[in-house]
RNA sequence: UGCCCGGUCGUCUAAAGGUAGGACAGCUGGUUUUGGUCCAGUCGGUGAGGGUUCGAAUCCUUCCUGGGCAACCA
């Protein structure tokens, strides 16, 4: 069903082989899959790869998937973060089957499964303390012992779960248990508990349960409900597959009954990328919001720069294995440029002004030069740029002392102003602590971009700014948010130390191209020789400001 | 040291007993009015031993090694 003639063939990833021998022998009839995040922090690159996962996979086969919000923790979960998830997964370009799901939809039919396991025998009350349950679930080396409260009789739970879920019992007085095997040698099958007491309001349901399922019990009844065929979910789930598939084993049949199939997780160098470091990094200040663009959370990476389309293309260029991997963040790199590359108009921009007096071009006179907006991008046209007597360049485009492969401009040289004429340096003044000030260079009339006569091979061309024209902006430079490949140590706040102290620079009067004065937050643009960069929400109608995306690949400055 | 999973270029990923290939990164060179893009080339890998086979990354076996599992989190 890759029906796309000029899609390349491409082998086909575990997943797939599974879909499509399900498809063969008829266990499914359409594929339908679920993106099931927590609401309780806001969605990173990782998750990106899941949303690509299930929804690439569904849409690829014709079939569809479900948004369902896991939020059987009231303590930790929230409507800002319901909120934020809708956000990212639409913005990432996908559409969930029908209005947004949630796994708290389900629970009075977990309630009605519940007493019909319980009719069976095969669930109870404990009223153990959670240390006792600990010290009875043993250890993985050695079988678990037994609760006291696990014969109870069938009338005695019933009651009890009933009023446990009135609220006649303290929060951890009592959990509903499943009776399975405390000498299982996987440590999930030891009696796992279904439900637990909780006093907290429910983002959707309110007061109006007292119990809440956990995980193992609500997630596979809640694919099965909904007729997920494939349920995807990442390694650390492996061990929890026997216990997912015992419970649909006790309780009535579905059509389709769903399976679980675990994938490694995304995970970056240079970066944390687990729900519990991230939320650290904002709590405690180190960054500016779940929106910092030094993130690897959607919303991060959205302000930052990259585009939906840039983060599919990566995530499907990852791959789908079960190999713990560690991706580089190069990779992530490639695909916005690659994407930008084609579609980000061109501007100039000096982000370290160096004044340039033009002294044989005459005082007062503005020639507007038409230069292309992008030359990836036939269709994008071009616009005008000024050039006068006074013009700024990049301080790092000057050098007194340079050496023979420096293509740039030096005392006596000359290089190419970018869509305008070529300059040569005759002097240049120094301020009291010898640091170069202002240049002093001719113009050579001959030489206007597109109408060049004199024949010469100019190797260096500058970007540069007109000084009366250009606007003062502001640029947020971003390094790397850490500075080792891999910033998790022992300890759970170890990947503080690791924090890269110089990950924002911030650099106020930028000059600018004046055609830049119309720029809408969230617009993109390369600045030339400099990187992408796009327009923060900071920004106010007096001042703009641009977020570096990514840097230009530099060979220059990679061999310096 | 119980159970489960995994080891292919630096990184990610193909090869379903039959030439170990691609992408990113790196390095060379060419083109270029962005030291960008593009193009060409190049470097570089099956964790180890034994076995089966005409032939093994693939099957068997021993070992080595990395990870997960002992929350009333998901």
């Amino acid at each position: 069903m890759i029906s796309n003639e000029e899609e390349v063939k491409r082998p086909l990833n575990f997943i797939e082989e599974k879909i499509e021998a399900d498809l063969a022998s008829g266990r499914t009839q359409t594929v339908v899959t679920r993106f099931p995040p927590e609401p309780n922090g806001y969605l990173h690159i990782g998750h990106a790869k899941s949303i690509v996962v299930n929804f690439g996979l569904a849409q690829q086969y014709g079939g569809k998937t479900n948004l369902r919000f896991d939020d059987t923790n009231p303590e930790a979960e929230d409507q800002e973060f319901v909120d934020g998830i809708m956000k990212d997964v639409s913005w990432l370009g996908y559409e969930w089957a029908g209005e947004p799901l949630y796994a708290s939809d389900y629970f009075q039919q977990l309630y009605d499964f519940t007493v019909y396991l319980m009719k069976a025998g095969k669930a109870y009350v404990d009223d153990s303390t959670q240390e006792e349950i600990a010290a009875q679930r043993g250890i993985p080396t050695e079988p678990g012992t037994e609760s006291p409260y696990r014969n109870r009789s069938v009338e005695e739970n019933l009651d009890l779960l009933e009023r446990m879920n009135k609220g006649e019992f303290e929060k951890g007085s009592k959990v509903v248990r499943a009776k399975l095997d405390m000498a299982s040698p996987n440590m999930h099958m030891r009696d796992p508990i279904m439900y637990r007491i909780l006093k907290a309001h429910h983002h959707r349901t309110g007061d109006k349960w007292g119990i809440y399922p956990m995980y193992d019990w609500a997630h596979g009844q809640s694919d099965a409900i909904e007729g997920i065929s494939h349920s995807l979910c990442t390694l650390e789930f492996e061990v929890h597959r026997p216990l997912y598939d015992w419970y649909l084993d006790q309780l009535p049949p579905f059509n389709p009954r769903p399976y679980q199939t675990e994938f490694s997780r995304l995970n970056l160098n240079y970066m944390v990328m687990s729900k519990r470091s991230l939320k650290k990094l904002v709590l405690r200040g180190y960054v500016n919001g779940w929106d910092d663009p030094r993130m690897p959370t959607i919303a991060g990476l959205r302000r930052r720069g990259y585009t939906p389309a840039s983060i599919r293309n990566f995530a499907e260029a990852v791959g789908l294995t079960r190999q713990k991997s560690i991706t580089d963040m190069s990779f992530l790199e490639f695909h916005i440029r690659q994407d930008l590359n084609k579609t980000a108009a061109r501007v100039m921009a000096v982000i370290d002004p160096l004044k340039v007096i033009v002294t044989n071009w005459p005082e007062g006179k503005v020639e507007w030069l038409e230069v292309e907006n992008n030359p990836e991008d036939p269709e994008s046209g071009s616009r005008k740029i000024p050039f006068s007597r006074e013009l700024f360049i990049e301080a790092e485009d000057f050098m007194e002392d340079a050496p023979k492969n420096f293509f740039r401009l030096s005392p006596g040289g000359e290089v190419r102003l970018k869509g305008a004429y070529a300059i040569q340096c005759q002097d240049f003044v120094k301020d009291e602590n010898g640091k170069v000030v202002e240049l002093h260079c001719t113009y050579d009339p001959a030489t206007k971009s597109g109408q060049d006569t004199t024949g010469r091979k100019i190797k260096g061309v500058l970007h540069y700014v007109s000084a009366s024209e250009a606007i003062s902006v502001e640029a947020r430079l971003y390094e790397r948010l850490f500075n080792v490949e891999d910033p998790t140590g022992d300890t759970e706040d170890a990947f503080l130390d690791n924090l890269n102290p110089d990950s924002l620079h911030i650099v106020q009067n930028v000059m600018a191209e004046p055609s830049l004065a119309t720029a809408q937050v969230g617009d993109k643009f390369q600045f030339m020789r400099k990187g992408y960069f796009c327009v923060d929400p900071d920004s106010t109608p007096g001042k703009l400001i641009f977020n570096r995306t990514v840097t230009l690949k530099d060979s220059w400055a990679k061999s310096n």
